[in-house]
RNA sequence: GCCUCGAUGGUGUAGUUCGGCCAAUCAUUGCGGACUCUCACUCCGCAGACCCGGGUUCAAAUCCCGGUCGAGGCACCA
């Protein structure tokens, strides 16, 4: 029976059900959700966050990550919240904080409520108490090392098989006191010694660290760990969804969980997806300030790292990175994002907007015989005429890019795109040549190259591959040097434009010389 | 070492829940063509993948078992 059915070819199977069960057929063109899967979801009541530690200037992952809180927040009409993870006074600057807000609005998403944690002390040390009085917490004056090998072997630490909750809670405010240097009392939760997640083994909820802090100096010295402070603040934000990568780990989402359970809070939804990388740029903010502090990127701003700061100076777009992530989604797969999909996104945003102008880099010198002198006008974009249209003054002398010199032989015929034909003579020296007009008539198997008459010289930095083959390349930095029209002078600072072929810049001054960076082909 | 997660073209993904419509989607990349007085944009075409080995089944990218490889976590950082 079963064969007789697989022996029916498909479309006669098609027909027949079409025609005696019509209302069978389900016809499902599922769009690519390139969003997570969300469990509890409200419609309306959706509220996330973005977490940053203002320590650092924000990377890509982060701006990633961002965006796919807001994309969600977006879909569900929900809220936004930023909270800044500001509970470790070493690290804390107060720049930083700005950065993370700049890059958020510039990218264009939305913040509906700004906190910072470390606005909330006097809450966690409530709740510090209040799980000493349940005996869910106490105090611990091991040092680091016995704590660390404890936690290793599974033994239970002296201090909470021994300690009442009138003594931890005498200890307690002890550490408030500051009677207590840093490193000499931490406030444990009472885990599991045992667990497998060796996360849970007694964590460190609260310990003590008296370095001024970057908003409230030397007002506090007892600093909630992130796994404490967060499900408090999270709670009494009302947050419902935590979206975040897999840096912090699956066994962090069990131990906050469970300080959620054991303070009577539900904990919010949580969903994890792999970090972003970008193929030959570092994506950890540790490894970032690394390069930055040993001087082999120039600061934060390096063109080749992949910072708020650096992507945007280098002409990146604010749109691309909403639209990186409907591209690539929010998996779990560990993968590396190439250069070439956010240059491609970009060039898409910005080539509608660009002037289109000349440039020949390692200038060869030419010089025209029977040319007349003219001036030439060509428009600044083929296609978008609202960009205008420049003038040119042509003279017997014109400059051509050393990428064509390959062409550049006796007797050869080049089209100077937009101007003229032109037949080789002969290199009467290094770098020069001398030429012979040839007419104004479009020659269609003529090469049609670039060239420059009244010129400026302009400098271009390029960066490449910041890693090549896991290697640093300290070379990545590349300066071209040439001439550009005369025109180029006209532009604005911070103009995007396209240099015809060779690649999309941004005008970074304009002096004698022009100043100008890549940002890609 | 321990724990967790993952594996589809060069890159990123869709499809896996519930096996058949998958000789496998879309994008990027590469190559070719059209358009254009650019190697840009746009349009058309081509190339390129189910980690390995077993098993279940009429039928496996999809289910089961065993490997391999990769990522993340295992702080008095966040």
């Amino acid at each position: 029976m079963i064969k007789e059915i697989n022996a029916i070819p498909q479309e006669e199977i098609e027909r027949i059900v079409k025609e005696k069960y019509p209302d069978d057929i389900i016809e499902e063109k599922k769009e690519r959700d390139f969003l997570p899967p969300l469990t509890n979801v409200e419609q309306g009541k959706v509220v996330v966050r973005y977490p940053p530690e203002p320590s650092k200037h924000p990377h890509i992952g982060q701006m990633l990550s961002f965006c796919i809180n807001h994309l969600i927040a977006e879909r569900f009409g929900g809220k936004r919240i930023l909270r800044f993870d500001d509970t470790n006074p070493g690290k804390v600057g107060k720049e930083f904080y700005e950065s993370f807000r700049e890059a958020i609005l510039w990218m264009g998403l939305k913040i509906e409520e700004e906190v910072r944690a470390s606005d909330y002390m006097e809450l966690y040390y409530t709740k510090a108490e209040e799980l000493i009085k349940n005996n869910d917490a106490y105090v611990c004056r091991c040092s680091r090392e016995i704590m660390s090998k404890h936690r290793e072997q599974g033994k239970v630490c002296s201090c909470n098989i021994e300690n009442t909750d009138e003594i931890n809670l005498d200890l307690f405010d002890k550490m408030l006191k500051g009677e207590y240097a840093d490193g000499e009392a931490v406030v444990r939760l009472r885990g599991d010694m045992k667990s497998k997640n060796h996360v849970l083994r007694d964590p460190v909820l609260l310990r003590i660290s008296s370095l001024p802090h970057a908003i409230h100096g030397d007002k506090y010295s007892v600093w909630p760990m992130y796994d404490f402070e967060s499900p408090i603040m999270e709670n009494i934000m009302g947050v419902t969804h935590i979206l975040r990568s897999s840096e912090f780990g699956k066994m962090r989402e069990e131990l906050q969980s469970l300080i959620s359970k054991k303070l009577g809070i539900i904990p919010p939804n949580f969903t994890e997806y792999r970090r972003f990388k970008i193929i030959g740029a570092p994506t950890q903010g540790r490894k970032i300030r690394e390069l930055v502090n040993d001087g082999i990127v120039t600061g934060w701003d390096d063109y080749r790292l992949v910072t708020y700061q650096a992507l945007k100076k280098r002409g990146i777009q604010p749109e691309v990175f909403l639209e990186i992530v409907k591209r690539i989604g929010a998996t779990k797969s560990a993968t590396s994002i190439d250069w070439s999909l956010i240059f491609s996104i970009n060039r898409k945003f910005i080539e509608p907007n660009s002037k289109h102008l000349f440039f020949v880099q390692d200038p060869i010198k030419v010089k025209i015989s029977n040319i007349t002198t003219q001036e030439i006008e060509i428009s600044y974009h083929p296609k978008i005429d609202s960009l205008g249209k420049r003038k040119i003054n042509v003279k017997d002398v014109i400059y051509l890019s050393g990428d064509d010199r390959g062409l550049l032989k006796k007797g050869k015929i080049l089209r100077l795109k937009d101007l003229c034909n032109i037949k080789i003579i002969e290199e009467t020296s290094q770098n020069e040549y001398k030429a012979e007009f040839l007419g104004n008539e479009l020659l269609s198997d003529a090469p049609r190259i670039q060239w420059v008459s009244e010129y400026v010289p302009v400098v271009i930095i390029k960066p490449e591959m910041l890693y090549l083959n896991n290697r640093i390349d300290k070379n990545s930095l590349k300066k071209i040097q040439g001439y550009g029209e005369i025109n180029l002078k006209k532009l604005e600072v911070g103009e995007i434009i396209q240099l015809e072929r060779f690649g999309y810049v941004k005008v970074n001054r304009i002096n004698k010389k022009i100043k100008m960076n890549y940002i890609h082909g």
